[in-house]
DNA sequence: GCAAGGTC
């Protein structure tokens, strides 16, 4: 038998079908599902289906000792066991095997990875390699004709990518979390790609910190005809200058020129995940979330593969029949329209052979899906249908006018194409239109106005710029950017969007840069890379480049054991910071985050043992100090962040206390007054069953009732009722009075 | 309980 080995079930699909003439046979082997068709079986792997990591006993972090995980003998194990199980029974009746993972690094690693378990199964298997960049029939059937060899070397470097980043993750992690003194739940961590990516909000975060506002002025005025220009020279750094400018200002404007362009507004590049994620989240999505989504929408058949770095579509995409399947729905203007016109699809920078770029598959309504997948979904069809529009054009007028001899100048933009930007609102451009001029028309000035303004600092990284900045810097891949980013807010190294790094964050990175800098820059992903392509060329062997890791992490540890008091004196002052809720309004000492012996939690005040001041906080869930304070208490506002849940906000913890105690007061109350009820001589359980549904719940109830109305509901009689009524008043003021 | 990389 012939095993063929696919990345993921699709694929593997697809692939029976292209290379079966007729429908292949579906048989389950392990619960996975494998296509068989002449002497042939084909089976889809979910990615990786072994991990590295280390032998048992290296458990205990306090314990290990760092040099021993520095050296520690990492083993591979499997992670998918009912995929390694398949794979092994279907190996041991195959004589030959076919890699026809993904085309690229990880794709050879798994390819090998799949390729062990088989020969495990059966050492004399044959293997080979089938490499194609698109699942065509075209590609795949020539892929099949002529298969190659399995390169191991690429394999090995992708190995030695995964052991380095396991020793250095694992070690600096364990380090930074047991001098800080965070274990347990709220460990830090440490990273190739997540630590160089908290440096980057960190450092624009100093940045803002250390931004000086310039004071700078503008002067603008009001013309006849609506006409509003503004001073030529844009921004004027001196004050009297300004001044003096904006009082010599006359009555009487003059339009020097009109000039008149026009300009082209060329139509989006074809989505890639990095563009996706950057779109998605100019509309509100988070990273994280957007990529659910989109997964969602894959598998469901919505859109295309949703993990690409490509952004130039295949020829071999049928585009005019894809425009077509939106002829109906809610589309079908803009649908119409693309179809109408020559359809020349843009393209984007990168041309990579990984997977063709987002791109719808098949209609939708809107009911079949709920709102936030709808907003994804069409947000990625009016890309598609955006990136198959003409450009957009505008004539744009430069119009330059003389107030007593001091140039002024407006701007306006007409569209008169609308192009791509018909289907496609997400990214606006106002039109600026200007009134009917003529040059040497004379204006009068009906108002002129001098501000004052400063330079702003720069501005926070939003998700969507910071997944971009990533990509530039070559951090992380299309599929685990977003990962990362979500793992920085589950550390509480960050908070809010656009990002704001926390004490903490400031404590990890200072640390890092100060004592193994290369952990906390794109560099080592760099050389990492560069090593990889060593050991792919045969330049170099795997095991070479992971010693020279190792020993370069040795020093980074002597520097950092050296070091290890004066390291975790300032960790733990940055964490402590970040529990300082504000001061205490009895005695003015700092309002911290404690924990309390049974692993309770609770605002303290640092004054204690002298003041006892607490106010108590949920048992579940990271406590978020964020920097919105409450204007009553003077106390941060808290959030709680529950893993897969959405977060809650708790608000000022001293109004939500009082908040929780004025309900729990009325709770308690209300159940006296249904005791109270009940204890009325005279009332059993089935009169109160007959008050109880006439809606008298409470002694209070009885008390305020209509006699009358109510022996009328209940049956009872009116004098019973009467006489209960007597003493329900009478106990619900003493009870009240007590 | 650590990383980053696949995939669901």
């Amino acid at each position: 038998m012939h095993l063929i080995i696919a990345e993921k079930h699709n694929v593997a699909k697809r692939i029976a079908q292209i290379l079966a003439g007729s429908k292949p046979k579906v048989k389950r082997v392990h619960g996975i599902e494998a296509f068989y068709f002449d002497d042939k079986v084909v089976m889809g792997l979910s990615g990786h289906i072994v991990g590295v990591d280390y032998p048992p006993g290296y458990n205990n972090w306090q314990k290990v000792d760092y040099r021993d995980l520095i050296h520690a003998e990492v083993v591979t194990r499997p992670t998918q066991g009912k995929i390694v199980s398949a794979l092994h029974d279907l190996g041991k009746d195959a004589d030959r095997i076919t890699i026809a993972t993904d085309y690229d690094r990880e794709g050879e690693l798994i390819g090998v990875e799949a390729l062990r378990i088989a020969e495990d199964a059966n050492p004399t298997i044959k293997a080979d390699r089938v490499r194609f960049s698109a699942i065509t029939k075209g590609e795949i059937q020539d892929a099949f004709e002529s298969p190659g060899e399995v390169d191991f070397d690429l394999a090995s470097s992708g190995e030695a990518r995964q052991v380095v980043d396991l020793i250095w993750g694992a070690a600096l992690t364990r380090f930074i979390s047991i001098t800080s003194g965070r274990l347990g739940k709220g460990f830090l961590s440490v990273g190739r790609v997540q630590s160089p990516t908290l440096a980057l909000i960190v450092d624009r975060e100093k940045e803002i910190e250390a931004f000086k506002p310039q004071p700078y002025w503008e002067i603008s005025a009001c013309l006849e005809k609506d006409l509003r220009v503004k001073h030529e020279k844009g921004r004027i750094w001196e004050g009297d200058l300004a001044r003096s400018i904006f009082e010599e200002l006359g009555e009487v404007a003059t339009v020097v020129s009109i000039k008149e362009k026009t300009r082209t507004d060329r139509p989006p590049a074809p989505f890639d995940t990095t563009a996706f994620i950057s779109a998605a989240s100019g509309i509100g999505f988070s990273a994280a979330n957007a990529m659910r989504i989109a997964e969602w929408l894959y598998t469901s058949g919505f859109i295309s593969y949703p993990r690409t770095e490509n952004t130039v579509y295949p020829k071999t995409l049928d585009l005019r029949a894809l425009v077509s399947i939106f002829k109906k729905g809610p589309f079908r203007e803009d649908a119409e329209r693309v179809l109408s016109g020559p359809m020349v699809p843009t393209r984007g920078k990168r041309f990579s052979t990984d997977h063709p770029p987002i791109y719808p598959t098949a209609p939708a309504a809107k009911a079949d899906m709920k709102p936030d997948q709808w907003k994804i979904y069409e947000l990625v069809v009016r890309r598609f249908l955006a990136t198959l529009s003409g450009p957009s054009r505008w004539i744009v007028m430069n119009v330059r006018v003389e107030i007593d001899g001091q140039p002024f100048r407006a701007t306006g933009a007409r569209q008169i194409e609308a192009g791509w930007r018909a289907c496609y609102p997400y990214s606006k451009a106002a039109e600026e239109i200007l009134p009917q001029l003529s040059e040497g028309e004379k204006l009068r000035v009906l108002g002129k106005e001098l501000e004052e303004k400063e330079t702003q600092p720069p501005s926070r990284y939003g998700q969507g710029r910071l997944v971009k900045l990533m990509d530039e810097l070559g951090l992380g891949t299309k599929s685990t950017r977003h990962e990362i980013i979500s793992k920085l807010y589950a550390r509480a190294y960050v908070q809010g969007n656009p990002m704001k790094p926390t004490n903490t964050a400031y404590a990890v990175v200072e640390a890092l840069q100060q004592h193994s800098p290369n952990i906390t820059k794109p560099d080592m992903t760099r050389t990492l890379e560069e090593d990889m392509t060593k050991i792919a060329n045969g330049h170099v062997g795997e095991e070479a480049v992971i010693e020279e890791s190792r020993s370069m992490l040795d020093a980074v540890f002597d520097d950092l054991l050296r070091h290890q008091e004066e390291i975790g004196t300032t960790l733990r002052e940055g964490l402590r910071t970040d529990k300082i809720v504000g001061l205490c309004q009895i005695c003015g000492h700092e309002l911290i985050i404690r924990r309390g012996r049974r692993g309770s939690r609770f605002i303290g005040c640092a004054g204690y043992p002298d003041c006892t001041f607490t106010l108590p906080l949920p048992k579940f869930g990271m406590i978020v100090v964020t920097d919105k304070a409450c204007e009553e208490h003077g106390m941060q506002q808290i959030r709680i962040i529950n893993k897969g849940k959405r977060p809650w906000d708790l608000g000022c913890p001293k109004c939500n206390f009082d908040q929780w105690q004025a309900k729990k007061a009325e709770e308690a109350k209300k159940k006296t007054e249904v005791d109270l009820l009940a204890k009325i001589p005279g009332i059993g359980p089935k009169t109160l069953e007959k008050l109880g549904a006439a809606g008298v719940k409470t002694a209070l109830d009885l008390a305020g009732a209509e006699a009358e109305a109510l022996a009328e509901k209940t049956g009872l009689t009116k004098k019973k009722i009467s006489s209960w009524q007597l003493l329900a008043k009478t106990m619900v003021n003493e009870a009240q009075s007590c």
